[in-house]
DNA sequence: TTGTAAGCGTTATCAG
DNA sequence: CTGATAACGCTTACAA
């Protein structure tokens, strides 16, 4: 491996000025300058990350915990993460969780243990209540999911205005009986919760009963759960003529598994979802869908986890992303 | 920041016991390591990932540069390749090329740069030609497209076999009529041409005679000019009974794309595509699709990459990833 | 403007 | 079995 003393020496000067040049800092005159920028060419020499860590104490890393890279949601939101770091000048390290609390907590460890220099971590699971939480000053941003209730910065989905939205979206086409298919976790105050919340606020400002045989669970925020739901809901008796889907992914689900049956969308049955993912406007029949603005979450969670880095003490936000209705196909 | 010192001193042994029990060597008697376990449990010590790679020589990251990672393809390639190397103690950096030959040559010299142990490229501009390639001993293990000739370790896509057997398939499926839509890029050894060449290689081993006006090409090989060319492909006067989309993103377009034009799949058209992303058994109708085993290639880029570090010298080897038809409603 | 010395936290080596 | 010492490549502080 090439150093800085090789370069020196091949230059004919000393370590620091070597430093000196690569760091853009003032002091080296010109000539010298150029003959210690041709030793680098000429040597290939690279800074050596590792070195200048252990003194500076920062990697130049930013973990991103999400549940499954793999899923549209989560990869489009990496893609922004990705791009935002990189204009702030730092690499992004990715970690699956798999949407369980335990993965959550140890890509928190993780990430201390590789002393990436602050985590962005996508938790879906992670109670705020959780005792693993024990704050340590270690710069985490919150993003998307949970409520932590003012312990992280914490950049948040407009999940229960979003979820009205489109559910007075819903009513307004003349959807009565509206069936919501979501997540089984409703208790607390997370990414379910929220939207469920949303739905019933919808309902009521409406002047609609909800109906507990109109609520569908399912264990995982999955299509194959979303198809499942859907052949439940499409079950004799049941005349809804409306679904919400607490995501994009869940609603790809319901829609194939509503074709299934046979269910026209919209003519017998029409569909929401929540996210905007790239491949909504694809679907067939198109996905209506909230679309919050994903490059401004992204934005925003690398503008906290700077902030944090250089001033760990500053007191901690809440931001919400800014929302559209996106009215395609499924609900027209 | 806790340090190795500050643990012996707690424990009342010096660094290099602690060193020896945080590395699991052997040579410490029981009780001192219960001590030096007890002194890091109590002052919370983590070892400094830079300070032992400023000794090995290692990073423990492996760059993994795709052309995008919020596609689904290259999201669920990604999964499988975190996964993989997790359990051989890597850490992986995710690089985004933009499908782009600058791209990808910035990623080599990224990985490089950052002193990452190794790279996975998935390459699909680069030529093996370029200049800006001069072998370095870096260890790149080339993935799933453009063909390196031998330059670089290689796990392929069945780009060609697959090909023909879906092509094959909807010949047996009575399609008379062709098209295929693909890049543009339709000069040299790349995923485009290979597919290509094995969709022609279908067509002649059937009889048929390939029609230049069945050949649609796109700039790049997204959802948006899937749809493009399904659009010019339903225009007057095609006759075209059966669709061969490159990969099942673009396919995804395509059938999105007859949809607004009226035409039924399968009744009117039918469509194959290719990768098997985890959207086509979703979509409506479901796509039939060539299946490559992702984790076999995720598995193998990684066992050739860490071979790769240990023998720098290895000759390279070609790998082609087994593959299976999936006939789904798109194709019956 | 350039160079020297010390040290960041870890591990290899070798001595006790 | 345990410990002292010297690196790894770089940067900070200071001296020339």
């Amino acid at each position: 491996m090439v150093t800085m003393n090789d370069v020196a020496r091949l230059a004919g000067v000393s370590k620091m000025t070597v430093s000196n040049v690569v760091n853009n800092r003032a002091g080296v005159s010109d000539p010298v300058r150029r003959r210690v920028l041709e030793a680098i060419r000429q040597s290939g020499y690279r800074v050596n990350l590792s070195a200048r860590t252990l003194k500076s104490g920062r990697t130049g890393i930013i973990g991103l915990a999400v549940p499954e890279i793999r899923s549209p949601y989560f990869g489009h939101l990496a893609a922004h993460v990705i791009d935002e770091a990189a204009q702030r000048g730092f690499h992004v390290a990715i970690e699956q969780t798999g949407a369980a609390a335990a993965g959550e907590i140890e890509a928190i460890a993780h990430s201390h243990t590789l002393h990436f220099d602050g985590l962005i971590l996508s938790a879906v699971e992670l109670d705020r209540a959780d005792p693993r939480l024990a704050g340590t000053g270690y710069p985490i941003v919150m993003l998307g999911e949970q409520d932590f209730g003012g312990r992280f910065d914490h950049v948040a989905m407009p999940n229960e205005e979003g979820t009205k939205a489109a559910t007075a979206h819903l009513i307004d086409q003349g959807c009565r009986r509206i069936a919501i298919v979501t997540g089984s976790a409703l208790k607390g105050v997370n990414v379910v919760t929220r939207r469920y919340q949303g739905y019933l606020a919808a309902l009521a400002e409406r002047g609609l009963e909800p109906d507990p045989a109109l609520l569908f669970t399912i264990d995982k925020l999955t299509m194959e759960a979303g198809r499942a739901a859907a052949h439940r809901l499409a079950g004799p008796g049941r005349e809804v003529d409306g679904v919400v889907a607490v995501t994009d992914t869940v609603a790809q689900g319901v829609l194939r598994g509503l074709a299934d049956r046979g269910l026209r969308v919209p003519g017998d049955i029409r569909v929401v979802g929540f996210d905007d993912i790239p491949e909504a406007e694809f679907m067939v029949p198109s996905l209506s869908t909230v679309a919050p603005d994903h490059r401004w979450m992204a934005e925003k969670a690398v503008e906290l986890l700077t902030g944090r880095m250089s001033a760990p003490g500053r007191e901690t936000g809440e931001y919400t992303a800014p929302f559209e209705l996106r009215i395609r196909e499924s609900s027209t």
